[in-house]
DNA sequence: TTGTACGCGTTATCAG
DNA sequence: CTGATAACGCGTACAA
């Protein structure tokens, strides 16, 4: 192994020049010259364990989601992979695979000190949850809605918005009986999303039809194939919002199984700009809540935090954008 | 800070029992409990820089790949992470957003100790990549065609067989003009499908009609559509196999815009069995290369290697699967 | 400007 | 079975 001795023997300097050199400390020009062509010559890099014991920083930072299934957490990932590839913090990955239980587990070890900075974003309103990261030594960047009590930097999408602009834009299209195919309750999405709905109902004066909601219960294609299937007053409405384009896609592919043309029969709206939305026939009207934006956003929160940890806490708001395709056209 | 010390004090023992408690080492009874209730009441946990620094491990495991925004990519590290979740390693994220440069960059800190294996999935044949590859001093588990010289490893999937499923199958409905939809040939898939292509079409005593090969410069949708829009002799072929779902979608798109009709006017597969394809209208035929499934196989070889240094190299072989849907019925 | 020496928090060795 | 102590590789006072 080629440690920062075997350098030093090389160039014929003590360690403390060389590492001074790497650290781009003051060296006489010479002594720098000899240190580089050592390193070179022994293919030399520091261990980042000693390191990260002396300095107590271990350039890494930790992502944390329920699923990574879920294309919109895909999308967050390469927000976040893509603003860190540049800087000099690895990305480390903690997907839960939906379960609450082995978020806390990821938490609980947080305090190890593998990682400088925390991105998380956490769907399960669960306590535990919140009381584990309000007790983290590192700092945290928050994608999503703040838990109560926690004081982080924040990413937040106004998705209720979205809604309102979804239900604004089908009314504009000439529809009146809009139902909505939601995923889970026990999500914050699903919880605020619900809401959101109801809200931009009354808003706009039109009515709340009865069983207007279809409850999935997975943001997944078959979870909303399964319950529209099992629901039969699809027919009672003219268009539906849907809670991810995931649930959509499920939702048409049900569709046209059964001769509901789309969007004749039926307006469809999804949430996320997926890929998806481009490629399914017809195209399918979204609210794009920027996902890849707010991971970029967060990791440079993040960086800007660990560079000075004395600034005040910041919340960047993302407005959702509606995009309109084929799916909500007027008959 | 929270240290080993502090538990010892506090349990009233030195510092060489709590670390033997924590590592499951023989201690009397009492001491035992001691040192646990000390660790609870403390909330310690271990410091892993100084763990590693001391064992020579990072119980890190990191994965590199060229594009996070292919969703076979995602599959697999969807794959890679569950298998991990149950061990006691942690997964980092080393993705490359398509240059060769950003790969390098990344193998080259690999020397570093921060990871104690590397599971990689080299998609361009870059000597570069190869030469770092076989001086890295971490076990390496190769996804993909195994690089000359490299000796790791390695979970393999026959595209060639997929392929030549494909195209018995189109052949058994009836096709006999077939195209092929390709991905940039600067990388092994989309040299290796392309010649497979070639050799399906041999082998089974079908005609290599001129210029059947549509050359798009990336795995995505929108680069397939922009190839097939440019290109006018589309019209001559009834079937085609696209290198991946992406660019089947690309080009459905195209079709759906162009009155071509899929299947009767155009029979269509695709590669890889994304979410796409069963959600895409009509669904797609495509060839499954269980891109989670080897996901998960290159980290349990990992996990293996890691137990036990000296075991034989392994290769593992997957079987691709031919997932007939509604894009290649017959007319 | 350079070198020596110490400490970061662990694990592991070796006497007791 | 336990406790003192020497590493692991690096960064940095402090002294020269």
């Amino acid at each position: 192994m080629t440690t920062i001795r075997s350098v030093a023997e090389e160039a014929g300097v003590s360690i403390a020049s060389v590492s001074r050199v790497i650290n781009g400390l003051a060296a006489r020009g010479d002594t720098e010259e000899r240190v580089w062509k050592a390193i070179k010559a022994l293919d030399y890099q520091p261990n980042s364990a000693a390191r990260a014991l002396k300095v107590r920083r271990s350039e890494q930072i930790c992502l944390s989601f329920d699923d990574l299934a879920n294309p919109a957490y895909t999308m967050m990932t390469r927000g976040v992979g893509q603003a860190l590839s540049a800087s000099e913090y690895r990305l480390v990955l903690a997907s839960a695979f939906s379960s609450v239980e082995e978020i806390i587990k990821h938490l609980k070890t947080m305090g190890r000190g593998f990682a400088d900075g925390l991105i998380i974003s956490p769907i399960y309103g669960d306590v535990r949850i919140t009381k584990l990261l309000s007790n983290l030594q590192i700092p945290v960047v928050v994608i999503g809605t703040l838990p109560e009590g926690i004081n982080a930097d924040n990413v937040w999408v106004d998705s209720s918005a979205g809604v309102e602009a979804a239900i604004v834009h089908l009314k504009h299209v000439g529809r009146k009986k809009i139902a909505f195919l939601n995923g889970p309750l026990s999500t914050n999405p699903g919880r605020r999303r619900l809401a959101a709905f109801h809200n931009a109902l009354a808003s706009n004066n039109l009515q709340s039809l009865s069983e207007n909601v279809f409850q999935a219960d997975a943001f997944s294609p078959d979870s909303a194939y399964q319950t529209i299937s099992s629901s039969k007053n699809l027919s009672t409405f003219d268009s539906i919002i849907c809670a991810n384009d995931q649930l959509a896609a499920g939702l048409m592919k049900y569709c046209s199984q059964n001769q509901i043309e789309i969007p004749s029969d039926l307006a469809v709206i999804g949430i996320d700009n997926t890929d998806l939305s481009s490629l399914l026939r017809p195209t399918l009207t979204t609210i794009d809540l920027h996902a890849e934006e707010r991971g970029a956003l967060a990791a440079q929160l993040m960086l800007q935090r660990l560079a000075d940890p004395t600034r005040p806490i910041q919340k960047i708001v993302v407005e959702p954008t509606l995009v309109i395709r084929e799916s909500t056209e007027e008959k």
